[in-house]
DNA sequence: CTAGGGTTAG
């Protein structure tokens, strides 16, 4: 039996001692050891494959030798250790053999090392191609290298690719990655022939600096031009870009492109769209697809969790969470930023304590700024001014201004103003000038009838030129976005609304409203601050909604700042006497009023 | 004669 049809066979292990003499042989061994080497199924049987190759002297044959590399570089279970110390036997590799280096590099992350291996490709001469380029600069995107993505661009004109499709993708996601979104923009659209890819990454590219308008912008030029079809990609970038701009229309326009084009959508496309239905309103419609998921991942429960934190449904947050963790899930910081702003939320004190221990001691996880946040929080609305305050004077890292933030509005619901000053004060020793911190600080001291303190902190304000942003309330009606702000005048419909006002005033009395003026900062007398109250931007909305919108249904107001108690309380009773649902989003989360009560239990 | 190119969520 010969030799070659031993090989022929396919078992390495019958491969035969005596090397082959002619170098016909060699030759034809080549090519049976090739596809020997192809295979392979493990490190350890191509291991042994190459023991015999380099017994039989066969090794230095350039082309299977380059395979050797590719194989071992390349395949799932390869070895780059192993890949590299092939590679350095081979005495003159050329641009195939660095090319597969470098790219198995990348693929392991090895990141530095492929960069290595680029600069030592240029130092011997050998010219790198449009095959390296894409790989050296994904490296780079990957370091957030933009000083060496750079240099590697310039090269790249000098060897006059810049017009290759792959390389300009390369270039505008280094760009993107780095944050030179410019720069990104300038390749994108010098390009003569854009694939999905250059859409894909121009747009991710848009989305990784958080320029959504944008994204929306180039998802909507790409459809314009007709040529490529919006893959899942695209879709979930654009997804998130509606999800931070608060655009439900859109995202539910997004959801029907992807059902109309995609036939089973993956894990990340449905984590995208659950946080933008949850995140815009529908957390029903979240936890539909949520529930709805084969298979679930870290990324899918923290934004469910997060999703029922903002919505204060804190019990059912936490019980996901202990089904994530039943799952055998490892929870990391985000996810337990979710849980711990869940129990805050729903005014689980004890729950977010235990929570806050577990995190440290069973998951072994360092607490971060926001864990932090959340557990001030939680204290402070529950009135433990005092440990809230402790917790921050220990922590390790230094206190940022929304902590200090939390603690203040802590110590406005609970009227304690010895704690509130200290607070304010390191907010603005943090050189942190918001009006809101002055203004809750002056309303506190007026509480208190510290009037030459109000005075001082007015003075202070001026001297800033600290204004009130003014509070507005978005409500959806006839297919529009309508804005009110309060005493608003600039409707047409004005008098209609402010007549529904005194409707509605009338119906609330004779439920038992009675106005709460207490958080009316203004400096007038009590029947300005009554009148002045009456027609908050939220009230105004609300009535509008009243008589634009179809008998029963629900009513959706997003809000720039929280609401006031009174408008809060305003509110439910409304949610009763004209039986709608009534969805309030502010900067932090929902408030779903219904039959009377408000999910949020009154602990917001 | 060889391998190979982009991207996705909290």
């Amino acid at each position: 039996m010969s030799w070659t049809s031993v090989l022929c066979q396919s078992h390495f292990l019958s491969l035969p001692n005596n090397p082959p003499q002619s170098s016909e042989l060699n030759a034809k061994f080549n090519v049976q050891g090739l596809s020997l080497l192809k295979r392979c199924k493990s490190m350890e049987e191509f291991k042994q494959v190459h023991a015999h190759i380099l017994k039989l002297g066969l090794f230095y044959d350039s082309f299977c030798g380059s395979n050797l590399v590719a194989t071992c570089a390349l395949s799932r279970w390869g070895s780059m250790e192993y890949a590299c110390s092939i590679f350095r036997q081979i005495e003159e590799p050329g641009s195939f053999e660095y090319n597969t280096m470098i790219r198995g590099n990348v693929n392991s992350m090895n990141l530095e090392e492929a960069l290595l291996l680029y600069v030592e490709m240029l130092e011997r001469g050998i010219e790198p191609d449009n095959f390296t380029y894409p790989f050296v600069l994904k490296a780079c995107s990957l370091l957030g290298a933009l000083k060496e993505g750079v240099q590697i661009h310039a090269h790249v004109f000098k060897a006059g690719l810049e017009g290759d499709v792959f390389v300009q993708n390369g270039l505008i996601n280094m760009y993107g990655k780095c944050g030179a979104i410019e720069h990104a923009s300038v390749v994108f659209e010098q390009m003569d022939e854009k694939s999905v890819a250059s859409w894909s990454s121009i747009i991710g590219a848009h989305a990784s600096v958080e320029m959504w308008h944008e994204c929306l912008m180039l998802l909507g030029d790409m459809s314009g031009e007709g040529r490529h079809r919006a893959e899942e990609s695209i879709l979930v970038s654009a997804l998130s870009a509606c999800t931070h701009l608060g655009s439900p229309n859109f995202g539910r326009c997004i959801h029907g492109i992807l059902l109309r084009n995609i036939s089973e959508l993956n894990v990340a496309v449905k984590t995208s769209l659950i946080d933008m239905y949850v995140k815009s309103g529908s957390l029903e419609k979240g936890l539909c697809v949520f529930q709805n998921m084969a298979q679930k991942n870290r990324y899918s429960y923290t934004v469910i969790i997060t999703g029922l934190a903002i919505h204060g449904r804190g019990r059912e947050a936490l019980s996901v969470f202990s089904d994530m963790l039943e799952e055998g899930l490892a929870p990391d910081d985000v996810v337990y930023v979710g849980v711990l702003s869940a129990c805050s939320h729903a005014g689980l004190v004890n729950e977010g304590l235990q929570c806050f221990n577990r995190l440290q001691f069973e998951h072994k996880i360092k607490p971060t700024i926001q864990h932090y946040g959340c557990m001030v929080d939680l204290m402070g609305r529950a009135g433990m001014l005092k440990g809230a305050y402790d917790l921050i004077k220990s922590m390790p890292i230094k206190p940022n201004d929304v902590v200090w933030r939390s603690l203040l509005s802590a110590c406005k619901v609970h009227h304690n103003l010895e704690i509130g000053e200290i607070a304010a004060e390191n907010i603005f020793k943090l050189n942190q000038h918001n009006p809101g911190d002055y203004l809750v600080l002056a309303n506190m001291y007026a509480r208190a009838k510290k009037w030459a303190d109000v005075a001082r902190i007015r003075t202070e304000m001026a001297e800033k030129h600290l204004v009130q942003t003014p509070g507005f309330s978005l409500v959806e009606a006839n297919r529009n976005v309508y804005k009110f702000v309060s005493q608003d005048k600039s409707q047409p419909q004005c008098e209609t609304i402010y007549d529904m006002i005194q409707q509605m005033e009338w119906q609330l009395k004779f439920e038992g409203y009675t106005p709460d003026m207490s958080q009316v900062l203004l400096d007038v007398d009590e029947d300005e601050k009554r009148q002045r109250l009456k027609h908050h931007s939220q009230k105004l909305a609300i009535a509008f909604a009243l008589i634009q919108t179809s008998e029963g249904s629900r009513i959706r107001i997003s809000r720039n700042i929280r609401m006031c108690n009174d408008c809060h309380t305003y509110t439910k009773f409304i949610s009763v006497i004209y039986e709608r649902e009534i969805t309030v989003r502010d900067r932090n989360r929902f408030h779903h009023f219904k039959d009377g009560t408000c999910s949020c239990k009154d602990y917001w």
